[in-house]
DNA sequence: CGCTGTTCTTGATCTGGATCAAGTGCTTCC
DNA sequence: GGAAGCACTTGATCCAGATCAAGAACAGCG
């Protein structure tokens, strides 16, 4: 629950009373290694704050899985674009490692939003940092070659390396794992 | 001004007294076909509705200009990654036709989410949709062929195909003009 | 008008990364 | 502990799409 109101607390200030409103309506769910957070078909209900472990989000197709990211730390989880639309997803989640994911409700959320104002502005704030990272990453797709894509990674996340399967990693820099196995011997 | 209005109460419904605050934030600006409405290095200080014409966004890439999409009708147009951050953008939207875009001072849109309490939902509102567009763009990137891709924006919006120039279309499908131009003397 | 620069088309090559294939570990789990 | 199944590496081909090149159509403008 702590982790709960820190998060919170790094968008808006809450009195007491919010709080009270706010904070029962998180609940922990574990995910263990290689179950589903998400499944494309299917409506999102949930959407979680990253309590422990590594997930990975990524589409299907021709049988092959794409994977678009990762997440972990402390950061946000689960199929945001169905959570939104309240329509079945288009994404899978898939727990990499064993993940322990802090998840409100939808009806819940949405009830915040007209008890709460600030909450309201937590989701806005959420939001921009959300399309903020889209559009970074959208820029490194193109500006960026597969090599400083990879070496971006290493820097920024050397840990994802150990816990995720380095065909995924491929996946996310868009190469076959033949490819990105050959630029590791490649570049060290 | 009846175009804001009816915009915004797409999203949300306001008293004459908000309609009194947030109308007069809002006015017209005009951009002649080539000029630039947000600059890559500038920080974005507006944000627009789309009154007239078309604009295309694009990074710039080793001299290359890579097109991520074009506004028009009455989309959404200009920077909002560098609007929200308030940062040196890393993006262009250009003029592609004479446009007349409707836009609103970052300042003014900050006061009022504070003043008005509709607005910061409808700031939420507008987030989502673009979010949500973004990952359509995602998918459509990765599940389709660029033929497919080329048949769906012909489906969705012929008009384009007349207003922009065909290296546009053809960047903004990540093929080049050449490729482009072969795939429409096949597909017809 | 006719000149100039740009866009579009068409053809001939080239190549980075995909695909196919085979072999080598590592886990995992009876 | 041994077999089965993955994940990873390495090598040999292959191909879609890029690049290079050159001409045609067209728009803008002095």
């Amino acid at each position: 629950m702590d982790l709960v109101r820190r998060t919170i607390e790094r968008y808006v200030q809450l009195t007491k009373e919010e709080w009270s409103f706010v904070l029962p309506c998180w609940s922990p769910t574990e995910f263990p290694r290689g179950s589903h957070v998400s499944r494309s078909g299917a409506v999102e209900k949930r959407f979680y704050i990253v309590e422990k472990g590594v997930q990975r989000l990524f589409v299907e197709h021709d049988g092959n899985e794409i994977c678009l990211g990762f997440s972990y730390d402390h950061s946000w989880s689960g199929d945001y674009d169905s959570f939104v639309r309240q329509a079945p997803g288009r994404f899978n989640v898939q727990a990499v490692t064993d993940s322990v994911l802090i998840g409100i409700d939808h009806d819940d959320l949405t009830r915040l939003y007209e008890q709460v104002p600030a909450m309201e502005r937590f989701g806005r704030l959420i939001l921009e940092e959300l399309l903020v990272g889209r559009a970074t990453r959208e820029i490194e797709q193109i500006a960026m070659s597969a090599e400083e894509r990879y070496r971006r990674l290493v820097d920024r996340s050397p840990q994802l390396l150990q816990l995720v399967p380095q065909k995924d990693i491929a996946s996310y820099l868009r190469m076959t794992p033949e490819t990105f196995s050959r630029l590791r011997a490649r570049v060290l």
